[in-house]
Formats: C-alpha cells, sequence, structure tokens
DNA sequence: TAGCTTTTTGACCATGCAGTCAAGTAACAC
DNA sequence: GTGTTACTTGACTGCATGGTCAAAAAGCTA
C-alpha cells in the first residue's frame, strides 16, 4: 500500500468518525469525503460500500458506549434500579449519538459488528426484565420484544423530534418508565 | 368551467381520497394522476399545488375522523375516563389513518383546515388533561405541551415502525397510558 | 364544420442521493 | 530521471421526487 494510500484511509476513517458522530450512520458520503479532502470515490475505492466504511469506523464510534452502558448498569444493584437504568441510559445514548441510534434502531444494511452489538444489548436488557419481572416491581405482561420496541420507538422520536430539548426529551422518558411499573 | 374540467377535477378528488387515505398527505402526486388517469401538470394547474389538492380533500378525508373522536369522548363521564380514551383514540387512528396522523403531526405545509383541526383536537385534549389532573388522577406534572408530544410521538412511531400489527400497537399503548396516571 | 379558447400533456428542469469508471495524477523503484 | 503501477478524481448513470411550461388536443360556439 503505497503512502498517499495509507495517509488518505486515516483521513478518511477520521472523517467518517466526525461526520457520524454528529449526524449518524445514514450521512451522506460526499460529506465524509468533503470532510477527509478527498473525492467520493477514494472513499468507496478504499471501503467498498457504506457498509464497509461502517464496520470500519463502528467500533470506535458507538461500541465503548453501548458497552459502558452494560458495564454501569450491571454494577448497580436492585431490579427495578437495573431495569431503569438500562432504559434510560439507553434512550439517553439515542438523543445523544445518531450513530448509536442507528445500531439500536437497525437502520443499516446488516454487518457483523453492528449486529453483536445491538445483540449484546437487547440480550443484556432482556435479563434485567426477567429479573425485574421476578422480583415483582415490573409489569407481567412486558415481553423481550415489547423492550426492543420500547428501545426502537424512543430512537425514530429521537431522531424525528429533534426540535425538543435534551431536558424536555430526558423529563419524558419518566412518563414512559412510569408506565412500566408493576401496579402495587 | 369546461365539461372535461369539471370531470377531471371531480376525478382527481376522489383519487386524492384514495391515495391519501392509504398513503398518507405525503404521497407522490404522480400516483394521485395515475390513479385520476391524468397527466400531473393537470393536477397542478386545477389545484395549483400539493396543498390545494389537500385542502380540497382533507374536510371529507380526517376531519370526520377527528371531530368524532372528540365528540364520542365528550359524551364519556369521568376525568380519567375521558382522558385516556381521548389519547387512545387518538393513537389508534394515527396507526389507522396515515392521512389524519399527517395533521396531527402537522407534517405539511400549514393551511388553514389542517390547523384549525389539528388545534380544535389540542385545545380538547388540554381540557380534559386540566380536568383529569384536578381530580387528581393523573400527574400533575405534564403539561399541555408533553400532551402535543406524545401524539407527536405517537404519529412517528406509527410512521416508522409499521412493520408491528395493530393488536400489538395497541397493547402497547397501555404502557404509556399508565405511565401517565398520578401515583396514589 | 371552422375556428377560438380552454385544458391537458409529458418532456423538461432542479435537487439530492448511491454508486461506478475511464482517464488523469502521483508515488516509488531502479 | 524515467517508466511502471497504484491511486485518485469528478463527471457520469440511475433513481426518486417536486414542480413548470410550450405545444398538442379537445371542447364549445356560431
Amino acid at each position: 500500500m503505497r503512502a498517499d494510500a495509507r495517509r488518505n484511509v486515516e483521513g478518511i476513517r477520521r472523517a467518517a468518525l466526525d461526520v457520524f458522530r454528529t449526524g449518524g450512520l445514514t450521512t451522506p458520503l460526499d460529506e465524509v469525503a468533503r470532510a477527509a479532502g478527498v473525492s467520493k470515490g477514494t472513499i468507496y475505492h478504499r471501503f467498498g460500500s457504506r457498509r464497509g466504511l461502517i464496520d470500519a469506523v463502528v467500533n470506535d464510534l458507538v461500541a465503548a458506549r453501548i458497552n459502558a452502558i452494560i458495564d454501569e448498569v450491571d454494577a448497580l444493584e436492585g431490579p427495578l434500579l437495573r431495569f431503569e437504568q438500562y432504559l434510560l441510559r439507553t434512550w439517553l445514548l439515542q438523543y445523544d449519538e445518531p450513530a448509536a441510534n442507528d445500531v439500536l434502531m437497525r437502520t443499516l444494511p446488516d454487518s457483523e459488528p453492528l449486529t453483536t452489538l445491538f445483540e449484546r444489548s437487547c440480550h443484556f436488557g432482556a435479563q434485567l426484565l426477567h429479573d425485574a419481572q421476578a422480583a415483582g416491581v415490573v409489569r407481567a405482561d412486558i415481553t423481550p420484544e415489547d423492550l426492543k420496541y420500547l428501545i426502537l420507538e424512543r430512537g425514530v422520536i429521537a431522531r424525528a423530534c429533534d426540535q425538543q430539548t435534551r431536558d424536555d426529551y430526558h423529563r419524558r422518558l419518566d412518563f414512559v418508565l412510569r408506565g412500566l411499573r408493576a401496579t402495587r
């Protein structure tokens, strides 16, 4: 690989991280190209497709954030707190990071790293749901499928209703959480 | 107005009702033209713009549905029931009728009939919210603005997550309603 | 039916995006 | 320095959409 090629690959990666961070994984590749100071053709030549580029940056871009939520929540005590914090933090991540949202919503062509991330998050959530239901603190009629939808829904909302402030978004999340608790 | 023109206006109106009914008010006008058996140009010539066409059909298309909800709910007794039925029926309408959803989400260029409809629904909802809060059956920290968002959110969801069955959609609405009730 | 006027047509422009490829450019080895 | 080969470019195709307009067609009237 020639020196200029290596330089460009790095530049494109960096530009993609930057552009995808703020605009999500569906941002036009022309923008990435412009940010990297190369032509669109170079991106396709180097990464094959949008998916190839995403695969090359998704780890640095979102894996850490999603995995951090799992780790942090796993360190908490109490089934209700764990369940609610998982949802709350995931929902906030969806607002803060459009790219993470794209992963959680599966907006994109399936690729191995994306699927792995998504599955890990879902599996963890399902476990928390199960524990919380066993403890009787969360409604028993909620299914893991519902949980996926609660996250998918929030993703659609975070993307479409971007005029609401983070504080409003956050405040309204509490309404939803309340609806999931078991009625005593 | 010439006979063929009158015939076409009627045909376009009918086609628009049909096409908008299933596809919402943002369906490409080419589809309406095809359904009416005329060219796209004729629609623009007769109705000026997409908005003109919408104005010409919105009453037959959605006004009745939205007004019906208001009337039906207004005939019910009990602040919680009234509030929850208003939301529930509105949310279901958003699933069933993409065109009504477009009105409730204000997806479209503002036009007088659309705004009137929207305002009427919002105003009615705000009144129900106020009554329910005064009766202590709904959380006191919900604002009329939140109510608008709850409807806007559901609209985004109904449009984006169209692979879920009506039953699933309906079942999940209950989660949200529960979250709005006052905790006793 | 001839001729005037209204109406319709569909090709056309513009926009925004994905993705491709022939041709030009630049690195590198000798 | 020069020739080879890797690399990059940007104009191109293709697709979907909104919207326009000169020319063709059709209705109406006398």
